[in-house]
DNA sequence: TCCTGTGAAATTCTTCACAGCC
DNA sequence: GGCTGTGAAGAATTTCACAGGA
């Protein structure tokens, strides 16, 4: 399989979410210009970004909703299962292990870890949360793919090396700490006070 | 003043942190090489990014590590204080309400405000959760710069118009939905799945 | 010697534009 | 007529590489 440009991904993820409502809207069919209008984008970049797929669009009518929306997700690996750690059960994790919708995605997550003793045990929606102290053998255990770093970011690092030791290589990281990790290791980052100084930039702009 | 390239904006933004740090540390001097260590790029790009600032760098020595700060903070905007509301204290606006740090770069959350008539009226840290009927009027009054959009997504889009429509020209929004707006709202996504499905993509790739 | 500043080259990503099929 | 697929052009971004000052 070809290797897809990073941004192309994004978009991918995008066009997903407008075709699974095209589809519910019992839409059989969509035309590049549609998808390009909901993406907020150009009908020309959505062909490009589909033609990694070889050309099954038919000239004339469009894409098939139920045909693209599969192949979009067996690119994305969501046509399987993938199961999710969370580590620090504080607002962000908490807000992250109550995330609705992350399921029916394929995204299960399968535990959730605090290092405060107060937060150890106690319940959160059907999860109760376990001791970082067993971080490791808990992630091997499970069988976690992705982890999901919602600790304060002094602790960042340390956490992030002990998942990838235990075999993560996915991380999303809400810290704003710089991860140093190996390089099979993917992350991608949620950091909020950098966006809020790129819209801080915009605004002071003019 | 020149316009800045978007990805150049969010490195700038990486700098400053480490900046700081080095600051702390008492570092009077940081070269454009340990930036890019600590920022995960290279010394040339970070050069090139300085290069806005027109060559105050010293050859053979590096940057001045406050005046440098000072500069970033300045094109970031960061030298004054920005007013913060947030839409919608579910588990993630509340964490947002939360977030460690805020206040100290200059963004003061002035207000929180939720429909759900059993959450308006609590206190939240040191607010009162508004009814978010009176969006427009609060943000008008509070002067409001910058909203955070954490509410449902099939609400994004209306939450979004009345904040455009009550002056609001900056948007971080946690939604999934594409939100249609006035061109000179500057809007930043948080988008917690397409993030997932970035690191399921890269797994999957393989 | 160390490190900046910057043109030029290379790379990546987006847009154009049009032939060709339904 | 509407819409895809795609080379080619264009724009944006990164990397190279080196002259020159501290």
């Amino acid at each position: 399989m070809k290797k897809i440009a990073e941004p192309t991904v994004r978009r991918l993820s995008l066009y997903l979410r407008f075709l699974e409502d095209f589809e519910k809207a019992g839409r059989s069919t969509i035309s590049s210009g549609e998808l390009a209008r909901s993406g907020g984008t150009t009908s020309a970049q959505v062909r490009k970004d589909l033609s990694f797929f070889g050309s099954f669009g038919k000239r004339g009518i469009g894409y098939s909703t139920h045909d693209l929306t599969a192949h979009i997700r067996e690119i994305l690996g969501l046509d399987r299962v993938w199961h999710v750690v969370i580590v620090g059960a504080g607002r962000i994790g908490s807000a992250m292990a109550g995330y609705y919708g992350l399921r029916e995605r394929g995204f299960h997550v399968v535990a959730i870890f605090d290092a405060d003793p107060r937060r150890v045990g106690q319940a959160l929606d059907d999860l109760t949360i376990a001791d970082v102290r067993h971080l490791e053998a808990d992630v091997r255990r499970l069988h976690a793919h992705i982890a999901v770093l919602a600790v304060p970011s002094d602790q960042a690092q340390g956490v992030a090396a002990r998942l990838a030791k235990a075999g993560v290589r996915a991380i999303l990281d809400f810290s704003t700490a710089p991860l140093t990790l190996p390089e099979h290791v993917t992350v991608r980052r949620m950091n909020v006070p950098l966006e809020l100084e790129a819209l801080s930039h915009a605004l002071a702009a003019r």
